[in-house]
DNA sequence: GGCACCTGCTACAAGATCTTTGCAGGTAGC
DNA sequence: GCTACCTGCAAAGATCTTGTAGCAGGTGCC
């Protein structure tokens, strides 16, 4: 998936998903393999609570995957793994993304409720 | 500039940069060339005030640049640039990145006082 | 029953970000 | 003097984001 074929909200999205030092190292620890949610807190020695609603944000901007499996034990675990993804960021790049931002929309849209 | 000369804490603050509609969009109206202040908020139709504080902000992350200079009628002018940039984002990337966040050194700073 | 591990949720406080409003300064021209 | 344009800043409020605390469910094992 590259860039092109995002539009500029879903750029925002995975920008701002992407510009926080806690996803970013979990992008990374999860570039060595699977991992379940417990595990990657322990590792990264942050909170579950903390981890799950980052791997939900990373999850809703399409860049990490979950998989519900049940251990040989019969434990519910989740595992997120990595959607391999590849962004380029340059002036020309935003431009064409700023073409199909919806916030331009609305923007409008205001403005002539505004005037009417 | 590529993506591997930023430390991830620079690489945070320019994705937290663009992560935001009207950033993309000054960057976008700027790739048509270099622009004053007032002039790019009429164009873009946003109040002057908000648009000084995002080119700040693109300034700070060394996106655009500024340079003031006087009109032929004597008025002080701001005109700003691009700084032409290439980040390219992928999970190796963010990882190498990673790396260099201040943010990890700053939690075990914590961790060693908080045990000590 | 207890424990240790796995998951999920929500409510709340604290912090950061965004936007407006209102003020200050300047030049040029009528 | 006034108006029209240029710049700058900061306080205040609304809104989004972040992180914690506490609750719920489940399994397996002793």
């Amino acid at each position: 998936m590259t860039s092109s074929e995002r539009t500029g909200d879903e750029l925002v999205q995975v920008l701002s998903t992407l510009s926080n030092p806690h996803r970013i190292r979990i992008v990374a620890a999860l570039l060595d393999g699977r991992e379940y949610v417990s595990r990657l807190a322990r590792r990264l020695q942050i909170s579950r609570a903390l981890l799950q609603v980052h791997l939900r944000k990373l999850e809703a901007a399409g860049l990490v995957e979950a998989t519900l499996e049940l251990s040989p034990d019969g434990k519910a675990m989740k595992y997120y793994t990595i959607r391999q993804f590849a962004i380029e960021l340059t002036p020309q790049a935003l431009a064409a993304a700023a073409a199909t931002l919806t916030y331009e929309e609305a923007r409008l849209r205001d403005d002539a409720q505004g005037q009417g």
